[in-house]
DNA sequence: TCTGATAGAAACCAATCGGTCTCTTTTTGT
DNA sequence: ACAAAAAGAGACCGATTGGTTTCTATCAGA
């Protein structure tokens, strides 16, 4: 590999965590300089605006949340432990890992509803719709096997656990304290129980 | 009321609304000043820097949420019907009512975590904790009185109503489609009802 | 090893930020 | 109506923002 893209690379995964951390706007060039040990030209060769480099970040965070996922989880996997592993990647999200500043998607999005003419915005609904998309399959895969009982809606049960688990991970962040997110996720895996035939 | 007293006034309301949707590191004072129609020298008058201000608009925007609130309950409102209404405010601050942007609190509380020596952020925790207080009680307060059955635990059970509103209520700005936010709440009633006697 | 291509430093730029200061206008109490 | 006080306009300030440009240093293929 060109030393070049060893460098961009090493700026996109820099940058990506100050960015999950402070926010994409909050981070000011000079962060990311710091961080990198690059002057500005050095930075500047590899992107051509700080909205290139933001969205090559943001799809570098997700990625290693997404992977962080996969790891967990094997083709054996029935449905329920897949959903409890996806309430565990949030909790580990509590603890900075696999990336510090919470969920990549959830900082994205609630950064970019404020920030008009943001180039981010459309790959954070993008991507958080995926996400939506990916528990909805696992709940109605399951439902189809008959572990989880037809009457529901996949999707609004999967948009049900993403917005709770995205807020107490919210207030997780607020007080520094993982107890609210402990507290969400034990009444998700509750309310799941309530779902199984 | 004093001339002066009026425009303060009046710099509270119009940035409140400002800081609401735009966030309040993302507005600038020019921002403020187009708003109000002042000039700086006009608002710098009234409140000696934008910290003074950002935090009078806060708790502006939340006492605006608040009294809304309260004018949809009554002293004879029953548990049930107090954690529906509360369920309705947020269903309407989805529509940008008492105030657009969203919930106050929690919008100033994922704004300040990523900024660094933050005036606000103190009092958004103590904000975002009395509303968990207030919730808290109220389901306390119907276990007492048999509506609730007592296994479950009071706060635990309002930091998870909270959570799954607050991350409904970010959905449903991202996609700029309040579906999420009714998604969330037909769940939480849903659920609500297997906590009632 | 040499040379062209690549990578990076650093000075520079205009725009904008929050904030100050001075001077003028308006309001207010008498 | 007048004078003192309050209110506001607007020029100004230094710092910082994202971004450009030029020039040097290093890397990589022949």
């Amino acid at each position: 590999m060109r030393k070049g893209e060893k460098t961009r690379q090493r700026i996109i995964e820099k940058s990506a965590q100050i960015f999950n951390e402070k926010g994409y706007y909050q981070t000011s060039l000079s962060d990311i300089m710091n961080e990198t040990g690059l002057k500005k030209g050095g930075i500047y060769r590899h992107f051509k605006d700080k909205n290139e480099l933001m969205i090559e970040a943001f799809y570098f965070a997700v990625k290693k949340v997404r992977n962080f996922y996969l790891e967990k989880t094997t083709l054996e996997s029935d449905e329920l432990t897949l959903l409890k592993t996806f309430f565990e990647v949030f909790k580990n999200l509590a603890n900075d890992i696999p990336i510090a500043g919470g969920c990549p998607i959830f900082n994205a999005s609630i950064e970019m509803d404020c920030q008009q003419d943001s180039d981010i915005l459309p790959h954070a609904q993008k991507t958080m719709l995926r996400l939506i998309e990916m528990i909805t399959e696992i709940i109605e895969s399951g439902r189809i096997k008959g572990t989880f009982h037809s009457e529901i809606s996949a999707k609004e049960q999967a948009i049900f656990f993403i917005s709770s688990l995205e807020g107490g991970l919210a207030l997780t962040k607020l007080y520094k304290d993982s107890k609210y997110l402990l507290t969400v996720c034990e009444n998700l895996e509750k309310y799941l129980q309530t779902l199984v035939n």
